[in-house]
Formats: C-alpha cells, structure tokens, sequence
DNA sequence: AGCTTTCGCTACGAGTCGTAGCGTAACTGT
DNA sequence: ACAGTTACGCTACGACTCGTAGCGAAAGCT
C-alpha cells in the first residue's frame, strides 16, 4: 500500500492518530464518485458526503482532486500480477488482458487520462502518478524479460544501458497500445486482439532484440 | 478545415452571418489559453475576453469547453501528411515524428488527454473527436500500407475485415506508444527512439524475415 | 425600406472552491 | 489523573466560475 501522505512523516508521535479507516473509506468514495459522475463533475464536497468524513479532513489530507483520485486509482493497480505461464507469449498475454481489465472500470477509464492531462502542468504530480502507478507496471516489464532469458527466449543484455532504453520503448508500446485501444477507439481489449498484439510485438523482439 | 458547427446547417440564409473571424480568433484564444493556462483552470470567460469577444457569444456557438477544445487542437493536426519518402520504414518515421511534434506541444498535451478522459462519458463528444481527429491519423496508416504494398514490401490483403482489424492494431499501437512516451514517461520521441520503435514495429510487420 | 440573425454588454442565481474558527474526541507522556 | 498535542466534525465565509436571460445595436438579405 502506498503511504500517500507524505506531510509528517515522522513527527507527531503525539496527539490523535489519523483514521485509518477514513483513508480507506475516501479512496472508496472516490471511486464511486467517479463511477457515478465522471472525472470533471466530481467535487471534493460529494466525495466527503460519500465518505461520512467532513470535507475539511479532505482537504487536511491531500493537496486536492488530483492527488485524492490518484492514491485512489492507484489501489487498482494492486493486484497487476505476473504469473509464470510458461512463454514470453504466454506471460504477456496474461498481463495485457490484466491491464486491459483494469483499464475497463469507468473509475480507472476516466480518471486516468485525466490526471496524465492535468500532470503535465504539474511535476510533483506527475512523480506521484510514475511512483505509484507506471512503475509498478514498468516492473512487470522488467520481470517478463528476465523470465524469458532465463527461458532462453529472449538473449541476455550486454550493454544496461541499451538495455534500460528497450524496456522503456517495450513499456511504452504496450501501455500505450491498450490505452489508446480502450479510451481513444473506445474498443475492449479482448483475447483475440491481445493474441494479434502479442503476435506482432513478439516477432518485432526476437528479430530485433540484438540492439 | 472541420465544420465545428452543426446546428442551423442549412438554415438561415437571411439574417446577419456568423463572423468567420470571430471563428479563427476564438480558435486561437483557445489554444494560447491552453498554453497559458493548461486545460482545468481554462475558463470560457478568459477566451472570450483573449479573443476578443463576448462570452455569450462563445455559448452561441460551441456547447461547452470540451467542444471547444476539440475544435481548437483539431486544427494543429491540419499539418499531418505523408510524402512519400521511399520506404515503409522510412515513412514510418517520418510520420511519427511529425505526430511526435504535434504531441510536443503545450496545449496538445494537456489538452489531448483532458478531452479523451471526458469522452469516456459524452459518447458524441467521442464521436466528435473521432471524426475530427483520430480519423484524420488513422487515413495515413491506410495510406501507408497500400503504398508499402505497391512496392511489394507488404503482401496485399486477401481478407477485407481481417485487414480492417489489422490496420486499426497498428494505428493502435502507433499512437498509442507516441501518446505514451511523450504523456505518461514524459520524454521526447526524438529521432533514436522512432528509429529503435520503427524497427521493432516493422520486424513484427513483416514477421521475422527480412529486417 | 423591412426582416432576420448575430453581436456586445450587463446582470443574475446557482454552485464550487479552499480556508478559518470553534468545540470536542483520541492518544501520549509524566 | 492530568496536561499537552493532534485529528475530527461542523458551520460559515468571500471569491470565483458557470450558463442563461434580456436588451439595444450592427450586419446582412429581399
């Protein structure tokens, strides 16, 4: 679980602890609300209500809207899994179809764009969404790879460096490709669209994992 | 250039007419306020005081901010061709870094991502950006394939729907690994990282053979 | 001319924002 | 038990944006 308060971190060892019951009761409430209103209409007034909090314990909390909805979309990402299924094909079918299904919520649908569109105005943000959210899923990529060479799948990495950049641009091709398949042409990422991806990504590996 | 407006089409010959003007600075105001401002303290009333107009007028003519926004980054795509540059590789690249440039700028990316995370619950706001968008893009890897198989480095389709399939899995994975890289890592597409993702791509074209 | 539609301007109720202030609850150390 | 410290619920507040209505004037057509 991530610890999205970083405010006092190690101070007030004294005085009334923080509820954590509340925590998890607002990041519930976040979700319905984006769920029942989408990502512009929900106000943080609706989410408090929701939550049986009163809106000043939001606000004492998180900075606002975009750090509450990301500590509550990141929960989601808890249980990205990547289960030894035997191939490199295997293990990245199964991890598509997991993201995908993810991606399939409404809370996850339109509240993730929404906070990458809001994070390029917003560095610390934007730190917040990669630490909580893209690195956990960047891991999996960085595990697949050193299953398949282990495997014999894929040939072992000479140069690191080189080596960081292709899981970079594999990370990208594959996060990128089921979003933009889900949101953008608003179309299910099913199994037979993960087996054509899967095809075409993995021929382009093989071939071209020498560089 | 894209109608935006679609009430009163073929209404209303008489009267006075609509200041196309007023159109193209609305427009413009609307993109310099996304730079200004980025896309959730856009206000409509600052749009029309930057392009000079009234605020009523604003509402006259689009339905709301998500409208107008569509329309107004709809305009930076005006500038996406496809020469023909010798290759499929070659052409690859090049249209990918041309999208590379659009994504590059400010009022692209915060608004990009805002409007797509609102679609997912304005079904013709969707629709809207399909057709003033995201059709525009997917035309030129159309284009792109029949080109490539002219020259024989692709085989032509024998299945209409599997081609049709086929063709919006690479758009997918197109843009959505440019749209990843420069929105969510939040680094450049530049040349090396276009060539590195050009490669694996055509690799898992082409299936293994030549590369 | 007369008709029609748009434009700029002002004003308005409704809703949200983020904060301040207060009294109370919960927990800690002496 | 008691004082110290922090979190909580509640209320109220000014500031802001929203989207609309109403008005008179401007611009085009027949």
């Amino acid at each position: 679980m991530v610890n999205g308060m970083r405010c006092r971190s190690q101070a007030a060892r004294t005085g009334r602890p923080r509820s954590a019951a509340a925590d998890a009761a607002i990041l519930a409430a976040t979700r319905a609300a984006l769920v029942e209103l989408g990502w512009s209409k929900l106000t943080l007034g609706y989410v408090a209500t929701l939550a049986g909090v009163a809106k000043t314990t939001l606000y004492r909390r998180w900075a606002g809207k975009n750090e509450l909805v990301v500590d509550a979309v990141a929960e989601l990402f808890d249980e990205l899994e990547l289960p030894d299924r035997g191939s490199l094909a295997a293990d990245i079918e199964g991890v598509v179809l997991q993201f995908a299904a993810i991606l399939d919520r409404p809370e996850a649908k339109t509240a993730l764009m929404a906070v990458v569109a809001e994070s390029t105005r917003d560095e610390p943000l934007r730190e917040r969404i990669r630490t909580s959210i893209v690195d956990r899923q960047k891991r999996l990529v960085l595990e697949g790879r050193a299953r398949a060479q282990a495997r014999g799948e894929l040939p072992p990495e000479s140069d690191q460096a080189a080596a960081d950049r292709t899981a970079a641009l594999i990370f990208d091709v594959v996060a990128g490709a089921v979003v933009h398949r889900t949101l953008v042409s608003a179309e299910p990422a099913d199994e037979e669209w993960v087996r054509s991806f899967t095809r075409i990504l993995l021929l382009g590996l093989t071939g071209a994992s020498g560089g």
